[in-house]
DNA sequence: TAGTCCTACTTAAACGTTTAAGTTAAAAAC
DNA sequence: GTTTTTAACTTAAACGTTTAAGTAGGACTA
């Protein structure tokens, strides 16, 4: 491994003088500079990340945490896709992306603060947790730039779909097809998505003049399919059933259109079901799933952008969401009321 | 930021009995140890990672290379299943996992080697890249401890899914349906997994007795849906058409499957289609497809093991191929052959 | 001509660890 | 009662950078 030691001793130059040639700095003259960087090159010399880091206290390195208790990690289609975008964003900044765990090695644990802090990370992004748990308040009252995804905690940038607009939309789309009995199978109301969206649900539809049914509100927690699946067997349990079902999540879609299946209907002649995310699967199912498509990209860009801007203290940590738009994109699970089929009454 | 210099002054103790105390090496008093491991948990001390991966020349960091250049990144399905479970088993190590780019900021480009060598990684775990790229090249010739996923390389351990034996068991089981006009789409040729599924595709056939017939190959390079789409296309297209297609990949099978659909026929009951992979997605579609699942956790933990071990100096780096087994999952896109709908002919 | 200002460097300390090589005093050996 | 061993600690250097402060000499100023 070549050092600035080896290009002093080669060039006769001082350390320090190689340190600030390589850093272009303007005290060194040009013929110095030319000389010190060829030797560099020709020796193979690459700054030690770790030697600058510990001196400089920027370690060039963002923490990610992605801590998905539900085991399915980096194989959620959403979150991936957000990551997907913002590791492109931080690196061409020039940071680089490393995943900050509790666990580390056998022992008991750590925390995320602990971990964060012993690797030195310049800022952290927090894609999905427990945000009940101890460990991650610990991180969120610590002055560490954090930008997190989806929940709103003291004095932390929250990035976050636009649920409002594009629920209004969802209902209207609706309504315009015909639907009056519109229910709604909904996320962890524990959890900022979950809560909001059942919120703009409500107020949505009280705004189109439509009631809302409390029998009509069902939970689907964790927005697996299984979750959908359970949530539409009771709606469809219901003397008077629903005509359309919002769904919280695609997958919880994808899980009510099975159930519709199941029961002998179909989806959307029977029943129109509406999903909110936007993964590629929806694309993939029969029918294919009218849903609210989160913009993954721009997500995962503006946290890159926040995040940057708190590290280089452009701006201040605060608790503050920022929405990014969402869309509804109509596909094939969404039907006109009037050509349900005679089976369902 | 409390030091060991910090916990020094306030205990008494120097410098180099608190590092060692808090190490646990056993010249030191274990009240004094006691002592000093109160004292640190009490000022909130926590090791700094920089300073001791200068010192100790091991960072417990290990360096991902997940380069698609497709565009598609972290959301492709396989891989991120397989980095999900590497990254468990590093973490349970005591390894952190940090993303190796080409990128680094803005300038003109670094490339791995200098990357890891910068971040002073431990290991590297190539998952996907440009493999005649000269940066992987460089990569693949240097002494950094590295595994690579599906690529065969000098100096290399390759970990990848065995496709011998659950080839030969798709050609069984479609001959047991019947079929005997094979075709397959395969993937790109210059890529290992393209390569061998394509090699045991025509010697499985051969194995059955089985005619290779050179228009039932066709290339589905980028394993895209769009890809099978095109190329099942082309099959449909020759006159004498196969009533089974092998795909070397699950998008391109259900690529494939809108091709037939669109023709105006059904899969399976014109042609029966297996694909290769087993993401979820198969599940959902319909008719739900038939495949050689990869076990991606396997393949995750696996890499992780041999990974380790070569930074350990238990094993040396060396080109060899470690077969991870695959698995044969028969569901609704292949059928007997003497159901064959009349309209196909 | 003396003073000031540049330019192009160097010295030395520091960042927070680890570790080889001591040191000291008490206990054990003979 | 002297020597040897051991337990429990310390000193000082090192890892590879950056940086505040300094220096030497030439050029400009007045």
């Amino acid at each position: 491994m070549t050092t600035l030691k080896d290009i002093s001793q080669k060039t006769g130059y001082s350390i320090t003088t190689i340190s600030r040639a390589l850093n272009g700095y303007s005290d060194i003259g040009t013929d110095t500079i030319k000389k010190v960087r060829d030797v560099a090159l020709e020796m193979g010399y690459i700054a030690n990340a770790s030697a600058r880091s510990l001196k400089t206290r920027k370690s060039w390195t963002i923490g990610v945490i992605f801590d998905e208790h539900s085991g399915i990690g980096l194989r959620h289609p959403l979150f991936a896709n957000v990551l997907e975008e913002f590791k492109k964003a931080v690196e061409y900044e020039g940071y680089d992306v490393l995943f900050i765990t509790r666990q580390k090695g056998k022992k008991p644990t750590t925390s995320f603060y602990n971990h964060a802090i012993e690797k030195s990370v310049d800022g952290v992004f927090v894609l999905c947790t427990d945000y009940q748990s101890s460990e991650y308040q610990e991180l969120a009252k610590s002055n560490i730039p954090t930008v997190v995804l989806d929940h709103l905690s003291n004095n932390i940038y929250n990035i976050a779909s636009d649920n409002r607009s594009s629920i209004a939309d969802v209902i209207n789309h609706l309504k315009d097809l015909g639907h009056t009995k519109i229910a709604h199978i909904f996320g962890d109301p524990l959890n900022f998505a979950g809560l909001k969206r059942r919120e703009h649900f409500i107020s949505s539809m009280l705004l189109q003049d439509l009631d809302v049914r409390s029998d009509f509100l069902v939970e689907g927690t964790t927005y697996t399919t299984e979750e959908g699946y359970a949530a539409m067997k009771v709606l469809l349990s219901i003397e008077d059933k629903p005509t359309a079902v919002f769904c919280a999540g695609d997958m919880l879609a994808i899980g009510a259109i099975r159930a519709i299946e199941d029961a002998g209907l179909k989806c959307p002649d029977d029943v129109s079901v509406v999903g909110f995310d936007g993964i590629d699967l929806g694309d993939y199912i029969t029918p294919k799933l009218t849903t609210v498509k989160q913009k993954t990209k721009s997500m995962g860009r503006t946290s890159a952008d926040y995040l940057i801007n708190i590290i280089d203290g452009v701006i201040k940590n605060v608790a503050k969401t920022v929405y990014i738009d969402t869309e509804l994109v109509i596909k094939e699970s969404t039907k006109l009321l009037n050509t349900i089929s005679v089976k369902y009454k």
